[in-house]
DNA sequence: AAATTAAATATTGTATTCAATCATTGTATC
DNA sequence: GATACAATGATTGAATACAATATTTAATTT
């Protein structure tokens, strides 16, 4: 997925999980410098990942000004989750196409995952509520759609961390357990539909009462990160 | 819609519109040292273009290994043409919910264009009728979906480069006016299923007899790519 | 002659350096 | 007290330099 030089990888990677838990929000600033030294490498190194970031919509690179958290408007928060939809019911019809067996198997291994840390361990569980979505993706077959889908993800927790109040907006469990059910019945009406209602539940949670948020600094959270493997 | 810094940005244009035109075939070496001499640049100022020509899949960057233009599989052809499917589906359907007067117009002015410079500049030609697809996207009002869709249309570009036998999977105008017309009528079930005749057309002239290209050098080719401004 | 190894060359990875731009503070003026 | 300006400090832009890694060429061995 990620191909580039050795070094950029552990800025780019931790950068990413620290925006997505929303350790960092959106507007804070992000100085080539400071997170140099956080990962002991040079300037240029840390540049490689912003450049990254940028592309993929989680950074907000502007010229002579540096590097932010992206801090979208909440006119792209809702573009975002229109194409999220978009991009999900695509999952679903595709999934429905095909051999239900072995995709069940493997939702409902990441249930069970999901179940094991609810009411467990908070991060983890939201992280796994996410990644199911991301492992549908995959599922496809499809790394360009799974790609996508990755970082649409991405871009909703931003969404998420900027608009929602605190972790008003999760995704429930019976929700993606209904979501495995109609696949395995092969109903791709059923799927998709449960799937917008599933988001949708997510975005209004998170967009009807927007609640602004104020930022803090970067170092001392960053430093929490710095080979957070896994 | 591109950030960072200004010296870089040339060299990433340049690059793109070179790789869409289809002048950098796929699998062509990029490497850093004689495209900063073509620009007159340092490798670090080139090389931030081509981390962001990885990032949206129109480069393949390998470490140790450098750059060079990507060279889809025949599986990733059919994922790259299949997603478009689905975000041009999105495109019409969006419109067709919209007020048609505005689009209908803007989309005739650029169908004008086309007809314009039909069997007079090829190169033109072809990328109006890549425009007009962007423009399409652009007309939603989404910047995410224009995004995306810019960004699937230069990877569809590179896939005809990689498998078409030379310009034989080109859009056609008449389809183009027939797409205009249903959005007219406000018909989002045939402006949807125009888009997918037209779209499936061009992929099966490239994809169903395969042809396998031959690559070569970078920098004469390149070298007609700078600053070529329009 | 083919295959292996070793040396030389070319290319990329990354840090460092200096220049350019932006942000902030302090000072003067109205 | 508010605004405009100037000087300082901090941050980014981009080239250079050196280290690490690949690739090519030549030499050696079988």
């Amino acid at each position: 997925m990620y191909k580039s030089s050795t070094r950029s990888f552990p800025v780019y990677d931790s950068l990413r999980k620290a925006i997505i838990e929303q350790a960092l929000k959106p507007g804070v600033k992000l100085p080539e410098d400071s997170i140099g030294e956080t990962f002991s490498v040079s300037r240029t190194t840390v540049r490689n990942a912003l450049v990254r970031l940028d592309a993929e919509g989680l950074v907000d690179l502007q010229p002579n000004r540096g590097a932010s958290v992206a801090d979208p408007t909440i006119e792209e928060a809702h573009d975002i989750f229109e194409m999220r939809q978009c991009l999900e019911r695509e999952v679903m019809q595709r999934l429905c196409k095909m051999d239900a067996k072995p995709i069940v198997k493997a939702l409902k291994a990441h249930l069970a995952e999901e179940k094991k840390y609810l009411d467990v361990d908070t991060t983890r569980s939201i992280r796994l509520a996410g990644e199911f979505h991301i492992l549908l993706a995959e599922l496809t077959g499809s790394k360009i759609l799974a790609n996508y889908v990755n970082e649409i993800v991405s871009r909703c927790s931003l969404v998420l961390a900027r608009f929602a109040q605190a972790h008003s907006a999760q995704c429930g469990l019976e929700e993606h357990t209904e979501i495995i059910e109609a696949i395995e019945a092969g109903d791709a009406e059923r799927a998709a539909s449960q799937m917008h209602t599933h988001l949708h539940g997510v975005q209004d949670r998170a967009l009807l009462n927007p609640d602004d948020q104020d930022k803090d600094n970067v170092s001392d959270i960053l430093a929490r990160y710095v080979t957070h493997n896994s």
